[in-house]
DNA sequence: GGTGAATAATAATTCAAC
DNA sequence: GTTGAATTATTATTCACC
């Protein structure tokens, strides 16, 4: 279900500094909510979410 | 020169709806400053730029 | 309209060189 | 410390299907 699992994105990328879809996908399952990489490459798009550069280290998910 | 590509990217990325880093260079190279995917995404990372989704349609870089 | 599987497109990193 | 060339990693899209 679409609005559930998105829910949990903001939910998760809220609390963890998630740096790829993959690492996402691993936190989406551990929730009980397993999804492919396509879907939540859509997801964020809908959302709206953001791959942030952080200064120096990573990159990380989250809203603007 | 690594300052005056990044000032020039943050004009562009401004001035345009630019879309992927290849649309980026071409915008750089009729600047007059040619340079690489590499490079750019290097600058990208260091500057704070994001890749926004924007609704339904495209993404686009732009400054948080 | 929503999704999975596969693919194409895009972007980040590595490595060598300067 | 900065860059280009190449590679790898990551992400967006396409296509078939439901």
């Amino acid at each position: 279900m679409k609005s559930k699992r998105q829910e949990k994105i903001l939910e998760l990328i809220a609390q963890y500094a998630i740096e790829t879809q993959e690492e996402l996908l691993e936190r989406l399952s551990e929730c009980g909510i397993p999804s492919m990489q396509a879907t939540v490459s859509r997801d964020i798009k809908e959302l709206g979410i953001i791959k942030t550069p952080l200064k120096g280290s990573a990159y990380v998910y989250e809203l603007p």
